[in-house]
DNA sequence: TTGTATGCGTTATCAA
DNA sequence: TTGATAACGCATACAA
């Protein structure tokens, strides 16, 4: 295993010095074109490869941003990761990922390990339970950028990238009424977090601007996964003024909504709509699609890291910037009863 | 913005010298309980955090795992990435992840990066096109742990985990055999990788211990989604001899199939039975439910991380390691043509 | 038990 | 244009 080949090794071999090689190497001026074609050539020789660790202690940036978020294995988590590494690796920057299975305890444990880590900034969406910003403002009284992305906290001095959950539910609900729903029940899954109370919002906007009184018996708050969907809506169904409509503000409920309903032999759309939120890829895949909300989370991803590059290139004056992304609703077959949407 | 307090600062504070603190700090054991205490109590007034990226230029250990694999997004590998980050994250260390979108050139360049940022090991997921092993060697060359999860590609030095692709689909053909299917085809994706060639000799062998003899026309070489899943699913029902059954290596082509079925009215399971490979989750979110062959992502994300735990531990020994994961069989709808199944 | 000195691999400042 | 030197923050061999 041969031991790796520093500048110093670089400048032995041609009998000058590492400072030189360093210029050499790094395009600096102050150098002449014939000593500087040998080094880069011998580099190659000796195959030499720079080490980041050494760069990022001397320079104070380590080329790494740290990436926090409840669950990796949620496809919209993972998808945002995805159009954030599309915007930062081009860059040169690596991703480090952290989850903080929606723990404010882990949360505030991984941001000391970034921080610790010199990382250049921190995207992040804030685990459920947050409700200190202590860790936020440790991020930016080190002056590391701090961007919030779909699930933001007010935090001085942070940016975000966020949906407009409002306007997206809003939307959701709206079409539902257009469809002839009259009874809309509404499944939330935790309000401290501001995506979901939005949603709640724009739901209720929309039944009062469609003339629907709101009716407190049809909102639920549960888990979002199927099996919370299914029971939900069974108790929904055995209310003595039952539902003809539910927007989810999660698919799998959604999709857990639709398999009770089949369940027991109510016809969607036409006697019962439903209507998701994420878009998650599995609306599109069952023989039943399912409408929803899109997030684009990719966009997302790309738009947090974009914000994060502009940040760390304006020096010292610190830029707050709140991105809203426009949602667009998906109107598949699970709320499509009317023929004009055909 | 406060400045970082480094370890001269609290040496400062109690006129005493970096060296001793460094050593209050790591429980050296040449030092007095008396000032270790003073060098703890000023540490935490001053906010004192230890800057990775200095220790590990110190140590020449990073404390960061590289993680290679095609595409972040994908349910398999994200909930693999899970599993590695499970082991890893408490022995503190970060895991990078790093795309090669399926592409060799990619590969070598993200594996350059990883080495450059002096990480302690590398896990990666071969992508489809790579043939060349030049990039592993550079690897092993620097003593550094090289383990392949899932896909791998043969390399003196490296470890392996991965499932037991052949057993997998032996067994899934079986069941196939079996239920009573006569002429089952196979959705393979792409032979240059073992994954998918040991998938195609399982279902080879599976035949021949049924007694059905192997039938050319009925092995399709397709992408890995749904519409191609449909389009060779057209053609082989065009077919002089259709198949009766489908072996699909790959779950979206095995929902593509079950769309283009049901499209031309064949009943599943009765007159026709679909598994597929990977146990994605939404295979379980259909109406018609579709089995599938487990690849338990997130144990062989923890092996892998154990394994490289392993290596990193036995100094210069080099253990090659070579994991097989049984898979599991999960019999669903699309293929429980017998009630003896139910 | 503590201090001194040095090195990890770079880059930047100052001289030459 | 190049060289000598220091510094980034930490840990260790050696000396005291």
């Amino acid at each position: 295993m041969s031991k790796k080949t520093t500048i110093y090794d670089i400048a032995k071999a041609l009998n000058i010095t590492a400072a030189t090689v360093s210029r050499a190497l790094n395009n600096n001026p102050r150098i002449s074109d014939d000593t500087k074609r040998m080094v880069l050539e011998t580099a190659a020789e000796l195959n030499y490869k720079p080490n980041r660790l050494a760069m990022a202690l001397k320079s104070g940036k380590s080329k790494n941003v740290g990436v926090v978020l409840p669950y990796i294995n949620r496809t919209f988590f993972s998808n945002v990761i995805h159009g954030i590494e599309e915007e930062l690796n081009p860059m040169g920057y690596n991703v480090i990922i952290c989850q903080t299975h929606e723990d404010e305890k882990k949360e505030a444990d991984v941001i000391q390990n970034l921080l610790n880590a010199q990382v250049d900034g921190i995207l992040i969406s804030v685990s459920r339970e947050t409700k200190n910003t202590e860790h936020f403002n440790q991020i930016l009284k080190k002056n590391i950028p701090l961007i919030f992305y779909d699930r933001k906290i007010n935090v001085k001095g942070a940016s975000s990238v966020t949906l407009d959950d409002y306007q997206g539910a809003y939307e959701a609900t709206k079409h539902l009424i257009d469809q002839g729903c009259k009874k809309i029940a509404h499944f939330t899954v935790d309000r401290s977090l501001e995506i979901y109370e939005n949603r709640i919002q724009g739901y209720k906007q929309a039944l009062k601007d469609g003339g629907i009184k709101f009716n407190m018996n049809h909102v639920v708050t549960i888990e979002s996964d199927i099996e919370a969907g299914k029971e939900a809506t069974k108790k929904l169904m055995e209310l003595a003024n039952p539902p003809d409509a539910i927007f989810s503000a999660s698919d799998p409920c959604a999709l857990g909504a639709i398999q009770h309903l089949k369940s027991i032999n109510v016809r969607i759309p036409e006697d019962f709509c439903v209507v998701g939120f994420s878009n998650d890829p599995f609306t599109q895949f069952m023989e039943l699609t399912i409408s929803s909300v899109d997030q684009s989370p990719l966009l997302m991803g790309r738009t947090a890291a974009k914000v994060f590059l502009e940040q760390i290139n304006e020096d010292d004056i610190k830029i707050e910037k709140q991105v809203v992304l426009t949602p667009s609703l998906k109107i598949r077959k699970s709320s499509m009863k009317l023929d004009s949407d055909l």
